[in-house]
RNA sequence: GUGGUUGUAGCUCAGUUGGUUAGAGCGUUGGACUGUGGCUCCAAAGGCCGGGGGUUCGAGUCCCCUCAGCCACCCCA
């Protein structure tokens, strides 16, 4: 198996399945709409989108040629491909703003770790097409909603404004003019980001650095009139749904698309890789990817982690993978077994039999470890009568029925209480 | 990409200063109970000791390389 790649398989996928469910649920009862896009695209497409500075496009993005001399890449985020896909299609045709979510693998190229992964699953919603303050806050609002119906405690969001392509340049070069003065006294890795991305020297731990940082200009200082008005806005409003946050204007996300409005949230529970999912406003790239100036917000969370979270809250979710009827057979039974097996399955009921050639006693532990709630069992006795017995696993009852009941006893006894995942 | 750490059965792990056929618990399969689950007991199956090279009469054990997991940096989901 290729570095930082896994099998996702029995309850860990069980546990994937239930959260994507969920999520779709949430995004569908709030008006979001599915889209899938491409698992890789044209190199320029992140290259143009995510930005030539950054990490990502530097150093982490799996880029191949094609046998036609095409230079591809496996999508390292969900974003810029959405954006693609609603100019491609003419989305702003429709009635505006587009609320899209997004289920797929990314692929980057990092040293993995737990949580960190070359290949790994994000749940994503992009809303393109307002600037309304109100959509900040629905897409946050969803997060958290979503992450608390998990079961997930103790969310931190981070919340943070990176001003409009104005303010932040401005911002920038102040940024650089206050850190070239004191670049002796930098680390080695923070004389680097000086000009590569001041805003990185925020997050160093080096104590030298954080004191040098305590005086240094803010974003905030640099918010125009109408980025400081959409970020108070955008407070006020998640103060009166009750939402809470931590401003952190340290918060620097890595992608350089990102306007205004962004937020992380984090688990105290996960080590490192403490980021559950993040986001921001992105009023720039669709311009930027060829569009008409069109702003832009969503966010994304990683799966891996938080089933992670979950694990380490020891959070049980509804995983309802049980066997309502096992058929058990004896000697020459097997095949009218698979008989009464399908018709129990065509009246909707989980049921299943055995295929390992097992002694009755080994189906009735397999019975048992499937946790079947009843076991039918057929054997040549109950075939000349036209019978079969019935099980109940729980009381240990067992009783006679007549085969041609089966069906009207199976639609009895689990019609109501059936999990009903489309309804 | 940097530093650290760990790789022995499907899983969790023992394995002495280097010494014969590498062990346990759980799990799996079978049996005790010839047509009946959970509990108990018994038995069996299951290992290129991560891979390669070296030292040695002899390597799971020592040395080097490599691969992979994990931790931190970094980055982010």
């Amino acid at each position: 198996m290729p570095r930082g790649t896994s099998d996702i398989i029995f309850e860990k996928a069980a546990k994937k399945q239930y959260i994507e469910r969920l999520a779709i649920d949430l995004f569908e009862q709030f008006g979001y709409r599915p889209i899938v896009t491409p698992t890789f695209e044209h190199t320029e497409l992140f290259q143009r989108g995510i930005g030539e500075s950054t990490d990502i496009v530097r150093k982490e993005m799996y880029t191949f040629e094609d046998k036609g001399g095409r230079s591809l890449t496996l999508r390292p985020e969900g974003t810029a491909p959405v954006v693609r896909a609603y100019l491609e299609h003419g989305l702003a045709s429709k009635s505006l703003p587009a609320k899209l979510y997004y289920c797929g693998q990314m692929f980057r190229y990092e040293r993995p770790q737990a949580g960190r992964y070359r290949e790994f699953w994000q749940l994503g919603i992009e809303v393109l097409g307002s600037q309304d303050a109100l959509v900040d806050v629905e897409v946050i609002l969803l997060l958290i909603r979503f992450l608390e119906k998990i079961g997930l405690k103790d969310l931190e969001l981070h919340l943070n404004s990176m001003g409009c392509l104005v303010c932040r340049k401005s911002f920038g070069e102040a940024l650089r003019k206050y850190l070239k003065d004191k670049m002796e006294l930098l680390c080695i890795d923070c004389k680097k980001r000086v000009n590569s991305n001041p805003l990185r020297v925020f997050d160093c731990k080096n104590k030298k650095c954080q004191t040098i940082m305590k005086k240094a200009p803010l974003i905030s200082d640099f918010w125009c009139e109408s980025c400081r008005g959409h970020f108070e806005t955008v407070k006020s409003i998640l103060d009166d749904v009750g939402i809470s946050y931590i401003l952190n204007p340290a918060l620097v996300r890595g992608f350089d698309y990102y306007t205004k409005t962004t937020f992380e949230v984090r688990t105290p529970y996960l080590g490192a890789q403490n980021a559950l999912g993040g986001g921001g406003r992105y009023d720039g790239l669709v311009e930027e990817l060829g569009g008409s100036p069109t702003p832009a917000i969503g966010w994304a969370i990683g799966t891996e982690r938080v089933i992670m979270a979950t694990e380490e809250l020891n959070i049980n979710l509804p995983l309802s993978s049980n066997t309502d009827v096992f058929v058990a057979t004896i000697d020459g039974a097997r095949e009218e077994g698979f008989k009464v097996l399908n018709f129990l399955r065509e009246t909707g009921v989980s049921a299943d039999m055995d295929y390992g050639n097992r002694s009755l006693k080994g189906q009735m532990k397999l019975a048992n470890k499937l946790r079947a709630s009843y076991v039918i069992i057929l054997g040549p006795d109950e075939l000349k009568k036209g019978i079969c017995l019935i099980r109940n696993m729980n009381t240990g009852d067992q009783s006679e029925m007549q085969t041609s009941k089966i069906s009207r006893w199976a639609k009895g006894e689990f019609k109501s209480g059936k999990v009903d995942f489309n309804g």
